[in-house]
DNA sequence: CCTCAATTTGACCGTTTGGTCAGCTTTTTG
DNA sequence: CAAAAAGCTGACCAAACGGTCAAATTGAGG
C-alpha cells in the first residue's frame, strides 16, 4: 500500500495534492484580479470549493498562499528567456522569443498581472530573486546579444534595453488588456489580433535591429 | 474684502485649496504604493498632516479621494499624445513623443503606477474615458500614422501597435522600476541612464520604422 | 471683543478580514 | 472492525478599516 505521506509526490497525499492545486488556481485568479490587499482568503477558499478554515489547514496564512502562487509562476515566467540560444540565428531567436512571450501573455494573463502587481508594489517578496537569479540571467543574455552586435549580425544597441523592450511590449498586451480592449475591441484571445500583434512587434524590433523577418518554414 | 468662498479659485477658500492639494498629493503616493485596496485613508490623512476625520471633511469617502486623484492625472497623462503633429517630420515627432513620455515616467512615476494599477484591476472607474476619449484620440493619431505610411515616409505597420509599443516601453521604466533597479542598479533619475534609455528606445523604434535618428539641433 | 461660520479632532460604531480552536466526519491502516 | 490519523467545518476572536458625530478650536467680519 502507498502511504499517504509517501515521499513520491513530494510528501503529499493525493488529497493534499489536489487541494493545494485547487487553492493555488483559485488564488492566482483572486490575487491577479484584486491585488494582494484586495484579495480575501474567504473568496479564494470558496472559489476552490472549500471552507476558509480548510484552506488555512493547507496554508498557514494568506501570505503563505501568495508566496506559493508567486513562486509557482516565476519559473514558467522566465523559462522562455533561458532558451535564447547564443548559437542560433539572431532573427529567428528573437522572433521565437517574442512569439513565446506573447503566447504566455495570451494564455496566462493572470500570471502576468500578478507579476506586474508584485513589481508595482515594490517587489518586496521577490527582491532576492530579481537581484540574483534574474540579474545573472540578464547578464548572461546581454553577453549573447553583445556577441551578435560585435559579430556585426545586428545593429548596435544597449542589450539590456532590448530585453526590457521585449518584456514591456509583450507583457503590455496582458497587463493592459482592458485598455487595449477599450481601444481596439480585441485582445490576444482573438487569433487574428494575436497574429497581427506578433507581426507588428517582431517586425518593428527585427527591423530596428537591422534584420529581416525570417520565413516561417526555412528551406 | 475677499470672501472665503469667493467664486475665484473655483469656490474654494485658501485653506480648502491648500488642504485638498495636500490630500491629493499624499493620496497619490499612498494609492500608487499600495493600490486602492491596500491604501488607507488613515495613512493618507497623516501623510497630509491632518486627522482622518478632517480628510473626510474635505472628501466624502475613500472612493471620492481616489476618483479625484485619478482624474487629476488623466489629462496630464494624455497631453503629450495630443501634441503629435500630423504635419511634422515623423522622425522628430515620434522621437519627441518618446522623450516626453519617458520624461513623464521619470518625473511622475507615481502617476504612472497608479494608472497601471487601475488598468490591472480592470479599469472599473475609467472604462468610459478609455472607450470614448482615449479611443477617439487613438483613432485620430492612427490616421496620422497611416498618412505617413501611405506617403511612404515610414515603413508599414499597424498604427495602433506602434502606439501601444511606445506606451509599453516608456511606461515600463516607471512601472517596473524595482525590477530594472534590481537588474541594472539604476533608474530614470540617473541622467546618464535616462539618456541611454531614450537613445535605445528611440533608436530601435525609428530604425524599425525605416527612419534615421534626427540631429539634436537641426541646421 | 463678539458672533458665527469654517475647520479640526477624538471618541465611537458597524463591517470586514485574517486567523484560531474545539469538535465532527472521512479515510487509512493494523 | 476498531483505532488512529487526516481532512474538514462553523463558531468565534481581535485587529484594521471606513465612516459618523458631537464637541472643541480657529479664523474672519462687524
Amino acid at each position: 500500500m502507498r502511504r499517504r505521506t509517501d515521499k513520491r509526490n513530494g510528501g503529499l497525499s493525493r488529497i493534499q495534492e489536489k487541494n493545494r492545486k485547487r487553492i493555488l488556481d483559485a488564488a492566482l485568479r483572486e490575487f491577479s484580479s484584486f491585488g494582494y490587499s484586495g484579495a480575501t482568503i474567504d473568496r479564494i477558499s470558496h472559489a476552490a470549493g472549500m471552507s476558509k478554515s480548510n484552506l488555512l489547514y493547507y496554508f498557514p496564512s494568506k501570505k503563505a498562499v501568495y508566496a506559493a502562487v508567486l513562486s509557482s509562476i516565476l519559473d514558467a515566467w522566465l523559462n522562455p528567456f533561458r532558451m535564447l540560444d547564443p548559437d542560433g540565428d539572431p532573427a529567428r531567436e528573437i522572433e521565437a522569443y517574442v512569439r513565446e512571450k506573447l503566447n504566455l501573455s495570451a494564455k496566462f494573463p493572470e500570471a502576468s498581472r500578478l507579476f506586474a502587481n508584485e513589481i508595482l508594489q515594490g517587489a518586496p517578496r521577490i527582491t532576492n530573486v530579481l537581484e540574483h537569479d534574474l540579474k545573472d540571467l540578464v547578464a548572461e543574455k546581454c553577453a549573447v546579444i553583445k556577441k551578435w552586435i560585435d559579430a556585426g549580425k545586428i545593429r548596435p544597441i544597449e542589450p539590456v534595453h532590448l530585453i526590457f523592450t521585449i518584456w514591456a511590449t509583450t507583457q503590455h498586451y496582458a497587463d493592459f488588456a482592458p485598455q487595449i480592449r477599450a481601444v481596439t475591441g480585441k485582445d490576444l484571445n482573438d487569433p487574428v489580433f494575436f497574429a497581427e500583434t506578433e507581426r507588428a512587434i517582431s517586425g518593428l524590433i527585427l527591423t530596428g535591429l537591422g534584420l529581416t523577418v525570417p520565413d516561417k518554414v526555412p528551406a
